[in-house]
RNA sequence: GAGCCGUUAGCUCAGCGGUAGAGCACCGGACUUUUAAUCCGGGUGUCGGGGGUUCGAAUCCCCCACGGCUCACCA
């Protein structure tokens, strides 16, 4: 970057050198003022309503966004994380040594000002400054003020340039933090306790995601980035800790596009004595309670949609769903040959070669079933092949109980009735490992020794539940991509080549 | 991983085979209530990188990098 804008990066590298020499200190280590932005205007609006002429004084710092020069005098407008408030200087109202902060400031500056409140012949609330104080001097030009920084590689790659200049960004963000609130408030509020548990992992279990490797040096051995929270948590309701949830990062190492970034954020709960069906009216409570605590409203615009949060949602079994979008009815008895239902799924154009039974159903439901769930609904009762920890239906061994909550037309959460079966476990983990080899399908879910270790002591009925919070983001902020609701997405490094010889 | 589109000044963009442009920003000057301030003067550039075609390339062709969209994989 210090080879672009290098005039503009001299020239305010010699007013740091003018300043020096006039005293002036252009990083100074600190700044009390007695007012935020919006505490000064606030101030001001009282002090009008209330009848009273004399002037209130106040000290504001914030960031320099604009800057009118009007000879003798200037107005600038300064803003911090509360708000923007104009500053109206009048050069012979400053102390003598003050003269050079006025001279050389610039938009991007970081200021300090002292003065007292009025009003200005076209009614903007203004302090009148008596004292100004560089708090931190700029040596690159903002974005421009009028379109704004658009350029997506840019807005993405230096934030701060998005945040300065697009205000919509700062809200996305101020709601998703409102949001993780929230739901944090609802699951305390319920009785879980939040925990930790471990990113790095000797096997990366509890999911079907192909993870990150990575090494050791003192252990000389190769870890795994968690692909889920699942496992550990699952371990804690075995030591009795009966509700449990923790809200994280988790690692998959996949396709980067709109809707899937490399980390993303999950909120995995358990809870001992519960059953998916306990889960599922806690998942519609829980969504209709934070789209109404952050967004106001149960009902969120995405795209050309209204997304009505409001329970019950509708519950669709797996097979009837597939049956109504694709014809298809996967509980038919000739699919307990699975080459069978390999055949029909190709005679629908779709490319079948070589994928696993849980593939083969996921395919169905990701082609014809998710994108046309707008409207918040479960999808219930996931054949057994794909979901190697869900307990079996008792009155059909070949479905789990299991639900996916899908709206906008994305996944955003998947539960089930957990697996205790500590036999059984082994047994759906042994045939996980078999369709990696047979299908040479990396995304399976691992036979993890230590967790079932931990089943063999037992663990109580419990319902679990995993919340994919990017997304929820995105449905309540009107986002289409996740990108727009990670602060920092992953994107490939710059790397400069050498010049070709 | 594949296809399509894009990359020009600090920012937002035009130019698409014949001397590199505009607005904002920036620099110099005028201006004591402006607010996209205004007025006068100034263009600050590896046209993403490399190679090729051509008398001549920002412009046409090829390769590469990065980004966007669609698809594939996934949540």
């Amino acid at each position: 970057m210090a080879d672009r804008g290098e005039e503009l990066y001299r020239q305010r590298l010699s007013k740091l050198d003018r300043l020096r020499a006039q005293g002036i200190d252009p990083y100074p280590p600190r700044f009390h003022r007695t007012h935020t932005v919006e505490e000064a205007l606030a101030l001001f609006t009282r002090t009008e309503a209330s009848g009273r002429t004399s002037r209130r004084r106040v000290t504001v710092a914030g960031r320099v966004v604009g800057l009118r020069g009007m000879g003798k005098a200037s107005f600038a407008d300064i803003r911090d994380g509360t708000g923007k408030i104009q500053l109206y200087i009048r050069s012979g109202d400053l102390p003598p040594d003050q003269a050079a902060v006025l001279r050389e400031l610039d938009t991007g500056d970081t200021l300090g000002a002292r003065g007292t409140l009025f009003k200005t012949r076209t009614g903007e609330i203004t302090v009148r400054a008596e004292s100004l104080t560089l708090l931190a001097k700029s040596l690159r030009p903002l974005p421009e003020k009028w379109h704004g920084l658009t350029n997506i590689e840019t807005r993405f790659r230096q934030r701060y340039l998005d945040l300065l200049s697009n205000e919509g960004v700062r809200r996305i963000f101020t709601a998703r933090s409102k949001m993780i609130s929230s739901m944090r408030r609802f699951m305390d509020s319920r009785g879980f306790v939040e925990v930790e548990t471990p990113m790095l992992l000797p096997i990366a279990a509890g999911a079907m995601a192909r993870p990150f490797v990575t090494h050791h040096q003192a252990l000389d051995r190769d870890l795994y980035m968690r692909i889920a929270t699942e496992l550990h948590l699952k371990r804690l309701i075995v030591g009795g800790m009966d509700k449990v949830y923790e809200i994280g990062r988790i690692f998959r190492n996949e396709g980067i596009d709109t809707k899937h970034n490399p980390e993303f954020t999950t909120m995995e709960s358990y809870e001992a004595y519960a059953d998916y069906n306990d889960v599922m009216a806690m998942v519609e409570e829980m969504m209709a309670f934070i789209a109404q605590e952050v967004m106001e409203t149960r009902v969120a615009s995405y795209g050309k949609h209204a997304i009505d949060f409001t329970p019950p949602w509708p519950r669709v079994t797996v097979r009837d769903a597939i049956r109504d979008k694709s014809g298809i009815d996967i509980g038919d008895p000739r699919y307990s040959d699975i080459e069978a239902l390999r055949a029909d799924i190709a005679g629908t154009g779709l490319k079948v070669a070589g994928l696993s039974p849980a593939q083969l159903f996921d395919k169905l439901l990701s082609n014809f079933v998710e994108p046309t769930i707008i409207q918040p609904t479960f999808l219930i009762d996931h054949p057994v092949e794909m979901s190697p920890l869900a307990k079996r239906k008792v009155d059909d061994p070949r479905y789990v109980e299991r639900f996916e909550g899908f709206a906008g037309g994305m996944e955003i959460a998947n539960a089930f009735t957990e697996l205790n079966d500590p036999v059984d476990q082994r047994l759906r983990f042994e045939e996980q490992e078999r369709f990696r080899l047979e299908y040479g399908d990396e995304e399976v879910d691992r036979l993890d020794e230590d967790y079932l270790l931990a089943m063999e002591y037992g663990m109580p009925p419990t319902g679990g539940l995993g919340l994919g919070i990017d997304r929820l983001v995105m449905l309540l902020t009107n986002q289409q991509s996740i990108r727009e609701v990670i602060l920092f997405p992953q994107l490939r490094s710059i790397e400069k080549l050498p010049p070709a010889e």
